[in-house]
DNA sequence: GTAGGGTTAG
């Protein structure tokens, strides 16, 4: 197109139409907005009205410039309307993010008499696609069969696109074999839809029958397999992909760069993904570095996910929302207290704390961290909270055990028309189990299908197992697994052998177990709670029996430990643990602590170890356990008034759990223990679960 | 002689 200044019009043009379209159409093109108000402003002028032809290029023009309220305007004052002006204010709207007026106009025209042609249509498909409209996008599909623009190539691609972004591949699959010629956009369309859709196999596969049949690859091509690549977790076919890029000199497109980035990440290949732009590399932008991040996150370097962050920030890139939730998740995941306030803080500086994936995080973190009150304040101060966000808070009162808070907020979510899903019902079982809430966990359940036409999976059953073993009745658990549509999964049984332990059913323990070893043979959790049944059933012989069988196939027994953070820094401490440069005072502070809870009626629960043992050598095991010192620690190292959170990767022993309560009477301190299970909130010797956990 | 397509990260 000849780009046509306005000065060198010649005189007379205003009263040429194929002039003037042109004029129009290279502003148009290049978004010169005010020129072409100016251009429309002297047409008003001069006082001619412009014909239809004129008209629809300045509808366009206003379209392309974001300027959708003027075309709008225009498009009501025009004396007469054909195909191509409906068309225009169709694709108009969907350019600029208005989609359903898009759908509303594709309707309007229709009433207005006209037949959509495949301008008209592949404008309708994208906006249904963009609302995720699947019935309306098969109406249109329908549609445009009847008309025969159904195989056209753009009409084509955007219908399999529509197909594959709603999950629907079978159909956008056969859309796509109708079509009698394809291209590169086409293709992709299947190929973003498999790798979107989690099959990343035939992604690949559709990428290679592309190829075959002749068709060229673009940097969009490249994106999309790098992501099914990425999805797989393997680096190697991106790898010769990535050199195959080079060749065609796409890898300095900043898209194709960091899908590179983001498949070597997921493939945990952190080496290759900092050699792509290479991190001091000026092309590194906030979303391969992003993706950068979260590779250390997925692979567990949460250290070095945050000084990667650092080191970013340094270089000037800026971090969105989608860096600060990557952050802050790895805090939630590892209860990193101090980091995550700190990234909070950031954020709202920020003003990323509107942001729904930002503040669901955010509730986990605090949660995560022991910290319910910050979680509930996080909560409470969001405009109107998304499903996740919801769902994010009540699993906050589930791990707490908070069972009549997770209620409420369960009512208000439904009051507040929010659809509860599959994740909401497990955090309310969970949160009805934890809480010993039977009746009411039993009610939910029962009305998932009834009430909100939600299946229940394997992980509800579960949950259920939970609920009636931890309030101790097992022979309704037995019952209720021999009626399940399906064999529990390992958290199921895992629940009825813990709940057999807790209240001593060897016989029901016996069973739960052997199905345990079958499902996990490798599990340590399983032999260890099985030979603690036996011991408190004072079978030393079998207890023996389960050692042996642990020895002969290897299984070792996981040790336990607890940790601290004081500032930035993780102190861990293992069972009898005195390598910490601190261990006099530890020492003497747990000395101490033990002496004054005797004082006041702590007697040593020594049932609580299962070995044959001296009573005198139990106590002694009993007092050294790591959350013991850590805790005696964290009271010599936290100043009064910060919390005292301890997190352990097993379950609290009973005796510590008792131990624990005298101990925050005696300190007068709050004590929040995270174990693998829960959270425990020693207060005034009392403990937050009731002692039913 | 106007109007139409797909990308990266939670």
């Amino acid at each position: 197109m000849k780009l046509v200044k306005w000065r060198s019009l010649p005189a007379g043009a205003l009263q040429n139409s194929t002039t003037l379209a042109h004029v129009i159409q290279s502003y148009a093109q290049t978004k010169q907005l005010k020129k072409g108000k100016q251009l429309h402003a002297q047409l008003i002028y001069a006082g001619r009205e412009p014909c239809i032809f004129v008209f629809n290029h300045l509808l366009n023009m206003y379209a392309k410039c974001g300027e959708i309220s003027h075309a709008c305007n225009l498009f009501d004052e025009m004396p007469q309307r054909n195909l191509v002006s409906w068309t225009a204010m169709i694709s108009g709207f969907s350019q600029n993010g208005k989609f359903q007026e898009a759908l509303e106009t594709f309707s309007r025209m229709r009433t207005a008499g006209e037949t959509p042609n495949q301008f008209a249509f592949s404008s309708a498909v994208q906006a249904t696609s963009a609302l995720g409209l699947l019935a309306f996008g098969k109406q249109i599909h329908s549609l445009s069969l009847k008309l025969g623009f159904h195989v056209e190539l753009f009409v084509g691609s955007n219908l399999a696109d529509m197909y594959s972004k709603c999950g629907a591949l079978a159909d956008a699959c056969r859309v796509f074999d109708e079509m009698p010629l394809k291209d590169e956009v086409s293709w992709n369309a299947m190929i973003d839809g498999y790798a979107k859709n989690g099959d990343f196999c035939e992604a690949l596969q559709a990428f290679r029958k592309m190829r075959l049949e002749g068709v060229a690859a673009d940097q969009h091509v490249f994106c999309s397999v790098l992501s099914a690549c990425g999805g797989l977790k393997e680096s190697g076919f991106g790898k010769s992909l990535h050199s195959f890029i080079v060749k065609f000199g796409f890898e300095s497109e900043v898209f194709v760069g960091n899908a590179l980035t983001d498949m070597y990440s997921k493939a945990g290949d952190m080496e290759s993904a900092s050699l792509v732009f290479g991190i001091d590399s000026e092309h590194m932008n906030v979303v391969s570095c992003t993706s950068f991040i979260n590779g250390y996150v997925e692979a567990g370097e949460i250290e070095k996910a945050l000084s990667t962050f650092v080191e970013s920030r340094r270089q000037g890139i800026k971090p969105n929302e989608f860096t600060y939730s990557t952050l802050i998740k790895a805090c939630a995941s590892e209860a990193m207290l101090e980091q995550g306030s700190q990234l909070h803080a950031q954020v709202i500086q920020m003003h990323f704390d509107d942001d729904p994936f930002v503040y669901s995080v955010l509730v986990d973190m605090y949660g995560k961290c022991g910290l319910v009150e910050s979680s509930i304040r996080v909560f409470e101060g969001i405009d109107s909270p998304t499903e996740i966000a919801w769902n994010s808070m009540l699993g906050v009162f589930a791990q707490h055990g908070l069972g009549k808070e997770a209620i409420r907020i369960f009512d208000e979510m439904v009051v507040g028309g929010m659809k509860p899903n599959a994740i909401t019902f497990v955090s309310l079982l969970m949160a009805c189990s934890h809480a010993g809430l039977v009746e009411e966990g039993l009610d939910y359940f029962n009305s998932m299908k009834k009430m909100y036409r939600i299946e229940p999976q394997q992980e509800h059953y579960s949950c259920v197992i939970d609920l009636l073993g931890r309030a101790g009745r097992i022979e309704e658990a037995e019952e209720f697994v021999n009626k399940m549509p399906f064999e529990p999964n390992a958290f199921g049984w895992c629940s009825l052998l813990g709940a057999c332990r807790t209240h001593g059913d060897k016989e029901r323990g016996e069973v739960a177990a052997e199905k345990l070893m079958e499902l996990e043979p490798d599990n340590s959790g399983t032999h260890v709670l099985l030979s603690n049944i036996y011991a408190s059933a004072g079978q030393w012989e079998d207890v023996k029996s389960v050692r042996k069988m642990m020895r002969d196939k290897n299984v070792k027994k996981l040790p336990g430990y607890s940790w601290v953070d004081v500032g930035n820094k993780t102190h861990v401490f293992g069972a009898e643990d005195w390598s910490h440069p601190q261990k006099r005072e530890i020492y003497e502070k747990l000395e101490k602590i033990s002496n004054e809870i005797r004082e006041v009626g702590y007697v040593p629960y020594t049932a609580a170890i299962s070995c044959n043992l001296d009573e005198s050598l139990k106590e002694r095991l009993l007092q050294n356990h790591s959350e013991r010192i850590a805790v005696a620690f964290a009271l010599i190292s936290i100043p009064v008034g910060k919390p005292i959170i301890v997190k352990k990767n097993l379950r609290i022993c009973l005796d510590c759990h008792y131990a624990m309560k005298y101990i925050s009477k005696v300190v007068e301190r709050e004590i929040i223990v995270r174990d693998n299970s829960r959270f425990h909130h020693f207060r005034d010797g009392m403990c937050s679960c009731g002692d039913y956990w």
